[in-house]
DNA sequence: TTGTATGCGTTATCAG
DNA sequence: CTGATAACGCATACAA
């Protein structure tokens, strides 16, 4: 026997449906037309043990016949939260970034999740932007390799609060809690460093980044380590920092050359291509007088020419890994490995 | 004098902070702590003209010091539809669509739009999962550049219809309704074609992608356009399709240089750089031997050596084009100019 | 096992 | 110009 309501919300619809003819079907049409009430379609779509057999196998098929998608802005708002994720980014164009987000996604979709991207573009201001914005999409986490321009990570502490699970990646603040997914930048420092004084190279100076970011402090303990361990004194003067991009990598080899260097570690990916700028300003020949290891494999270093000798990180694994700390729901830093791929730019010793 | 239901309200959301002190303020709150109701609390932040100016003042400063901001969930459930966008691309770690996106994204915050990115990794199975996602987030708009297995548009149109606005890109179905952004594709692949034959080159062939999309069919268009203009007449037996990938690319300049070919014009990014693989396999020279156009400007292309000439599209602008097609409602076809780089593998003549 | 009632936070409609 | 009220679609506590 139908309540009263019931049949005027049966009427509602009917009248709803002549108005406009093309409207998403919900779970109030599905049990009109199977005659039930809608909180047994959504708990039989929702898979609860509390309803009956056979009526979820009607629910079910009803749902298929009708077309019936769950409105996924009702369902968030309903319960507070969403199955988005946001990733904010300095910039996706850049290969490291658009694999994590590769990785990422394909873990997070098969959970269930979609994937909202923001680009910082490296700015503080737009930063806070996105994480307002992701914030007030109730998103079910953040995961953020924050842009350089953010030297402390006050602005994130403040929008985000402890409500929203966080990950950190790459460029991590080591003073916010959360998960941590980082490469192994010391232990791949190190063996860079280690390699081009390996390869006979005298005088190797670093072009370092950025000391507000986690990553770029462990690379140069890398460095410092591997000069250390071959009885080499770490000269700060020949330490390049607060270089990223190409141009400033370039400005920073131009100086290394002045100062005597015959190598560089770059701990950015484009600073190794200023680098190379630069020497072929100089008419520097590589890697016969001059050798180089940048950092991130991104793809245009194996087709260079000559072609550039990377530490590689695994950004596809770390998107993977930032995922599944997220869904563990764990809070620990993470290492993902780094790998050395030796080509012209540091091989001098056949 | 304030109405029973509304004390009741207050009394409410007083409880409702004693035990959970740290919730998201609402307009319910700021028009507590105004005296005033949601309603205009509600229009004073829209902007509505329809609110005193004295009030809005006072609600807008309400808001900023109690920390207030939309819930956009709320929002967009109330109004139908969201804030945000869907984009779908094969893979965004493509140089050409990350930026398509950067320029789409920087258009759309602009407007007060958010950016939701989709990869289908060029399956039509994913492709569908997407677009139905998408739906069902009730997005604004579509931005689609549809993947390689998706050879007809059905899916598509049986997924979002005609109730959200869609703008191809790159890939498009001419079938479908909605705007579309394309690069000059028949002109540029014209010139490209032209420029190789100027250079001296005998028997151009093409690797000339896939015949679904409306983009790959232009360039064909363009380059058979070029042989005739020259006199020189065409041949199906030097078209290779259905190529677009590095490894397909290599296979089709392999059977290209079986053809007796000495240049290619490649429609594909990835196929060119296939080619480059064969030519060396073979021991080859380029361009003293064979000459080599490839489309899109991906950074790589000017790294390599020999540096590749390409067909650069201008995939920021394409996706600021997208945007505005988006906002202004338009639904027609837009067309990108494209532009040769003339680099080192197609430059014979000094 | 199912139905009833209510609220998530916002906005639109209608009164006043 | 502002207030009361309902509804967007769903999920859940509680009642039956």
């Amino acid at each position: 026997m139908q309540t009263f309501g019931f049949l005027c919300k049966r009427l509602y619809l009917c009248i709803r449906y002549i108005v406009n003819n093309h409207v998403m079907v919900t779970i109030t049409d599905i049990a009109a037309s199977l005659g039930i009430t809608p909180s047994t379609v959504s708990r039989a779509l929702a898979g609860s043990s509390r309803v009956k057999e056979s009526t979820r196998l009607a629910v079910e098929k009803k749902a298929a016949e009708m077309g019936y998608e769950r409105n996924v802005v009702a369902s968030n708002l309903r319960k507070g939260r969403s199955n988005m994720v946001g990733i904010v980014v300095p910039r996706i164009h850049r290969e490291f970034f658009s694999r994590v987000i590769g990785g990422a996604e394909s873990v997070l979709n098969e959970a269930g999740f979609n994937v909202i991207i923001c680009q910082t573009m490296e700015s503080r201001e737009a930063e806070i932007k996105a994480l307002k914005a992701l914030r007030n999409y109730r998103v079910a986490a953040i995961f953020l390799s924050h842009a350089i321009e953010s030297r402390d990570s006050s602005h994130v502490r403040e929008i985000i609060g402890t409500d929203i699970p966080l990950v950190q990646f790459d460029r991590v603040f080591p003073d916010l809690p959360g998960a941590k997914i980082l490469g192994a930048n010391c232990e791949g420092a190190f063996t860079a460093t280690k390699h081009l004084i390996s390869q006979g190279y005298k005088r190797v100076g670093t072009i370092a980044g950025y000391m507000s970011s986690q990553a770029f402090v462990e690379r140069l303990a890398g460095y410092r380590l591997a000069l250390e361990s071959a009885g080499i004194p770490f000269d700060s003067s020949i330490v390049f920092e607060d270089s990223i991009v190409r141009e400033t990598g370039r400005e920073a080899c131009l100086k290394a050359i002045e100062a005597g260097c015959d190598a560089l570690y770059c701990a950015g990916a484009y600073s190794a291509l200023g680098a190379v700028d630069a020497l072929r300003e100089k008419g520097i020949r590589i890697p016969e007088e001059f050798g180089l290891v940048g950092t991130s494999n991104e793809s245009f270093t194996s087709l260079m020419v000559p072609s550039l000798s990377t530490l590689g990180q695994h950004p596809f694994e770390m998107g993977q890994a930032a995922a599944n700390a997220f869904l563990e729901g764990r809070a620990n830093t993470e290492v993902i490995p780094m790998e050395l791929h030796i080509r012209q730019s540091s091989k001098r010793i056949k």
